[in-house]
DNA sequence: ATTAATTTTTAGAGTAATCTAAATTATATT
DNA sequence: AATATAATTTAGATTACTCTAAAAATTAAT
């Protein structure tokens, strides 16, 4: 790969990984200037970028797929923000919700040294403040076999690993509610009118959850 | 302001705070296109830019000097360069000479209350990890005094901020006595006769040290 | 299978930062 | 004070990224 990349065409490798993580193999022109904030001529020019680089592979009109070196670029870039959302989590104090901008920041600090340093004084974590799955140094990723809480049948138990929407309002109740990454839940009742659930957390308290809600909790399933 | 500043106005406005401290009141723009490897024209451009939005004072021909919005700015990206260096060294066990690079980086993540965090995380440093003053949130910087170890009298107490001599047998003895950057070191006895001196390092471990030694510790004073 | 709607691409232009080369102003030398 | 030298500024271009508006290709609908 040898030239190194600009912010910009990171952060364009990070999308479109993300993007073709959560649903088609290939990633098109709008769903990508839509998750970037920007517009689908912006793509283009930047499609055809990536794709000169070899970083992606691009047929007109036919979206974009990663490529090998891009694929690994974006993971060597979602490893670095995920180290540092542990950092400011778990070192600074913040709270998840808060992160996640900073994060976007730091993720573009051009220094493996400081990504290796980083991730020892961290005891070397395997997942995010989020849930998130943190990439090794070579990119490799141990997926984590997840399920949205609303699909889950009633006395299903397990424990958060992700929550699928970065709301603030959303993260914030949550909170109050107590519910954090690696809290115990189990779905004690279940509403079939409009799929709100009954659940119990860390096997104390007990709320009422939306099925909206409940869309976005992603547990693994325990026993 | 409210307009929120390049990387590249910061670094500007870092490199005229720097030549300005170190020299002439007047920066002009061929010293300022050496320190920031760049071109005359390049320089002449960005004044015109940070003249106007009211950063910095600058006629034609005549140099640059900082306004209190650029002097501010200014003083607020070297804070957070100084902060990170001090979090690479102490929390991440960088070598002070391997930092810069990281923090040139750093300084310009855009979070105030990750500064505060930060600041918060490594106890108010007021030093960085070469010896030179941290502003504070306000900008106000408490310029500190460098002077070799052979020129303080009895009693002084400062931190060994730098060693002005490569020589190999030099280096080991002062690992032997386990001195090192950082090291808080105070003058107990001085022997007027040959300039050497007792010295105590973090307020354990006592040495004697010779005069020719002491030229070569340069020291940030305390107090 | 045409037409309509949508998606994608091109064309042309703007902004920020940079450069080289030439022109201008200031300073130093005799 | 005139001239040589050095510093500074302007002019004109370039690169990376972005945009709007119009054209072209694809997909969906009748």
């Amino acid at each position: 790969m040898i030239h190194s990349l600009s912010l910009t065409e990171e952060n364009y490798l990070k999308a479109i990984y993300h993007l073709s993580n959560s649903g088609n193999e290939n990633v098109n022109t709008n769903a990508l200037a839509e998750s970037m904030n920007t517009t689908p001529a912006s793509v283009n020019d930047m499609m055809k970028k990536l794709s000169n680089k070899s970083l992606i592979g691009y047929k007109k009109y036919k979206g974009a797929t990663l490529l090998p070196d891009g694929k690994n670029s974006a993971l060597h870039v979602i490893r670095k923000h995920r180290l540092w959302e542990v950092f400011l989590v778990q070192k600074l104090n913040f709270k998840w919700d808060e992160v996640h901008e900073i994060a976007e920041q730091l993720e573009h600090i051009k220094s493996p040294i400081l990504v290796k340093r980083l991730d020892e004084f961290l005891g070397h974590p395997t997942i995010d403040p989020h849930g998130d799955p943190i990439p090794d140094e070579n990119g490799i990723v141990k997926e984590v076999v997840k399920a949205p809480l609303s699909e889950l049948p009633q006395g299903s138990v397990g424990i958060l690993v992700n929550v699928s929407n970065d709301d603030p309002s959303l993260l914030q109740h949550l909170d109050k509610l107590e519910i954090s990454l690696g809290s115990k839940i189990r779905i004690t009742e279940r509403m079939d009118f409009d799929g709100s659930i009954s659940i119990s957390i860390d096997d104390h308290s007990t709320h009422f959850i939306s099925n909206e809600i409940a869309k976005c909790l992603l547990i693994t399933i325990l026993d």
